[in-house]
DNA sequence: CGGCCGTCGACACCCGGTTGACACCGGCCG
DNA sequence: CGGCCGGTGTCAACCGGGTGTCGACGGCCG
């Protein structure tokens, strides 16, 4: 885990750069905001310790500035006196926690730790086939990196012929998949649906028709 | 944060139940150790305040059911006398914390709160998503910088999906955890709260509607 | 004790996307 | 050549979700 110290107290600082070094962390450590800035140009942290009273540029703009640039770098922030107007202010801000001082070094450790366990993307469970692909927990969907605005029915029928990989999936059992309800064997709102996702699919087409079998999704036409 | 309360003197339950609902957990109350076990099985709660002294199912048992079945609740345990030999066996059954009676609310409050905390993970303090931040421990919550003035119920709402990340979250699901048992399924008061909650938010909106989905908030619309 | 205010949940209503039926077309295959 | 399966165009009804409003409840303060 990459992490950046910045305090202006030299003792402090290089304090807590050891500290962090001995449990395994890759720790840089500057001594004011301009510094901060041009290393936060240079490399990607996962975590920024950031004081925020600092010479030059203030904690808070540096703060700012990482916000709006570096989404998914994670900001603890050391604050001097532990006003609840001055935690106030730094949350506002946008960082990820505070400390306020004098802190336990122990605390230090695990908040810095917990925020580097936060900035590791979760588990995404997500369908692909081919260019096509299906975030059953957000609820999106993509062609070729292009977002596809799905109705509920469609989405539900996209993900139903993602989850069967290339198997042939009758119209009768995406009937029955989709359209849980006691559906009437003669309707006509599979085809009519796969019409309209084709449609939003665009070109080249992905989803197959097995004559007399059903459809199926990607791979060989 | 789901609650449930298990004390059998009615008054003292009432109060705890009330007092905790204005802090903006969902509770439900019960009287005794057959009820609780009742509600153990149909619903996921984060805490249970359990009074050890029950008629009928005693509370130790309680407590020694749900250790076993349910490892991801957190239990804190009411205990008449304040005696240490009490407390080393409350702790020995399994209870994460012990609060010996008669007690200060404020402390009952921040120790179901520290429990409730530590139910979910040891994720850092304060959750974010966009330019919306909320600080569960202060019960305060920003968007871009200005503080936000929310009510309970509204506070407990952003919390709920701010804690989900992108996942979408469906309606029951909210009501399931913000609201408590008395929850008649046909009620629109998530809605009416969702409302009134994106109004507080302002523009441009970050809580985005997944039609027959539930809610998501951030990430792209 | 009484009135004021914030909260919260219920209706009633509105709106626009979604959906599914119908009619028709077109091509593959017997 | 004709039947049949599946694609297409169109359209009206529906339904899910948003909005305005009101009344109940409870806390707080004079």
């Amino acid at each position: 885990m990459r992490v950046l110290v910045v305090e202006d107290f030299a003792v402090l600082a290089r304090a807590i750069g050891t500290g962090l070094r001995r449990e395994g962390m890759a720790v840089d450590v500057v001594l004011d905001g301009d510094a901060a800035l041009v290393h936060l140009d240079a490399t990607r942290y996962d975590v920024v310790v950031l004081d925020r009273d600092l010479p030059g540029v203030h904690g808070d703009e540096v703060c700012r500035r990482l916000v709006a640039e570096r989404a998914e770098t994670r900001i603890l922030m050391l604050t001097a006196a532990g006003s609840v107007a001055e935690r106030v202010e730094g949350l506002g801000l946008g960082a990820d926690d505070y400390l306020p001082k004098p802190f336990d070094f122990s605390e230090l450790v695990a908040r810095v730790r917990a925020l580097g366990r936060r900035a590791v993307a979760p588990l995404p469970p997500i369908l692909t086939r081919g260019d096509v692909s299906l975030d059953p927990n957000r609820r999106v969907a993509f062609r070729a990196g292009r977002r596809l605005d799905l109705s509920p029915k469609e989405f539900a029928l996209l993900e139903c012929l993602l989850a069967s990989g290339d198997r042939v999936v009758p119209a009768e059992e995406l009937l029955e998949r989709v359209w849980d309800e006691a559906a009437d064997p003669f309707t006509t709102t599979v085809k009519t649906t796969i019409r309209r996702l084709r449609a939003k699919l665009g070109a080249p087409p992905i989803i197959h028709t097995v004559r007399e079998g059903g459809y199926r999704i990607g791979g060989a036409p």
